[in-house]
DNA sequence: ACTAGAACTCATCATGTGTTGAATTTATGT
DNA sequence: ACATAAATTCAACACATGATGAGTTCTAGT
């Protein structure tokens, strides 16, 4: 696939109207994915409520009518923008493949994983940030993540529900605290510390 | 011109415009308190971008120029709203007061009472709702949290910051799962569920 | 009793929002 | 080569937002 569509498409957007003349461009359409990308990031940095379709457009080099044109309205955008925000079937099988004493490790090596990668966790963020202020957005993630993560990881192992939700919980908020909030020194502490520091944890819950 | 006499009669009393008359209402001056009660309701459900200065009026029945008029602009109606979501003062002593062995049923049980009942929630919603969204309350949230209760706890027990920040983060994660994503089981666990799931964890981050 | 100032509303401004319809240019199927 | 469809911009709507300045009514200090 051609990877001239940088991913970095949003970031050239500081600059003038650069007033296109209107009519289809030559060439073959590549500015779909540039506003999902665009939409990925404002969504993650704002929140569904934050990110203004003009500044989705905007940062697409595109005009605000052609986010309409192609995905209807706003929350459009969002679901195609959201689609899995991260891939369960591709985590699975490594938890499944893990020896139940490791569990703990494992679980937290696997969120750092997705988080550490910021084109990985832009979803995820994009989710949490629209589900605190947005109700819609809420059910959406609500939804997606009992059926798709919890219910999925609970048959796995045999685990109880509220364990996994104990161990979850441990996960999103120290994951808010040091990439939302940013305080420190949890913000600035390595992988392996946050390792050693919630592994034992995480084994417990699911033990 | 002619209606202007029939306008204004106590029959319309209970409409939606309730136009009242311009100047300065007889009686002391209640509308202050009743615009800061509307404010931390709706900052606490929409957070600090989703609260429209309209929307806060509306609810404290009278006019956008008046919040303006009391609190200058927005960021002001919100300081004010916020000053202490939680009173540090008040915990502290009930955590220096028990036993280290204790500490991890204390500490949960001190975050749910402030979390169940929803006036003394709401500030703290309002705090983490906006500070996801919003750069400088994130700001604002970051000093709080860290000056005014992490330095302190820490130096009360001598236990290194991470440590509390892994503890915080169990406590605040659950807290979203519970009350903002609502997710079950847990959002429908009883306090003592909650305390029998969570006390061990707090204690070992604590130890 | 008078007056300075506080409380309060009104009308309005400039800006930003999501959305729509029409116009123009290119690509695609025949 | 032609017709249809898709991609793209422009102009505009209707509405919401935060902010101001001016005017009206009350309270409080003298």
């Amino acid at each position: 696939m051609t990877e001239s569509a940088q991913r970095d498409t949003a970031r050239n957007a500081a600059r003038k109207p650069a007033r296109r003349p209107p009519g289809r461009r030559p060439g073959p359409t590549e500015t779909r994915e540039a506003i999902l990308a665009s939409a990925r990031e404002l969504f993650a940095d704002k929140g569904y409520d934050g990110a203004s379709l003009r500044a989705i457009a905007r940062g697409a080099g595109v005009d605000p009518a052609l986010v309409h044109h192609f995905f209807g309205n706003k929350e459009g955008v969002f679901i195609a923008a959201m689609q899995f925000p991260v891939d369960p079937g591709e985590l699975l099988p490594k938890i499944f493949g893990t020896r139940r004493e490791d569990l703990g490790e494992t679980m937290v090596r696997i969120f750092l994983s997705v988080w550490e990668m910021p084109e990985r966790r832009a979803p995820i963020l994009a989710m949490l940030r629209s589900a605190m202020t947005n109700e819609r957005a809420a059910v959406m993630m609500r939804e997606f993540v009992s059926s798709a993560l919890f219910a999925r990881a609970a048959e796995l192992h045999g685990i109880p529900l509220l364990r996994i939700q104990a161990a979850a919980g441990q996960m999103i908020g120290v994951m808010i605290l040091r990439y939302v909030l940013e305080v420190e020194p949890i913000a600035s502490s390595t992988p392996d510390e946050i390792v050693e520091l919630l592994a034992p944890t995480i084994q417990r819950h699911l033990s």
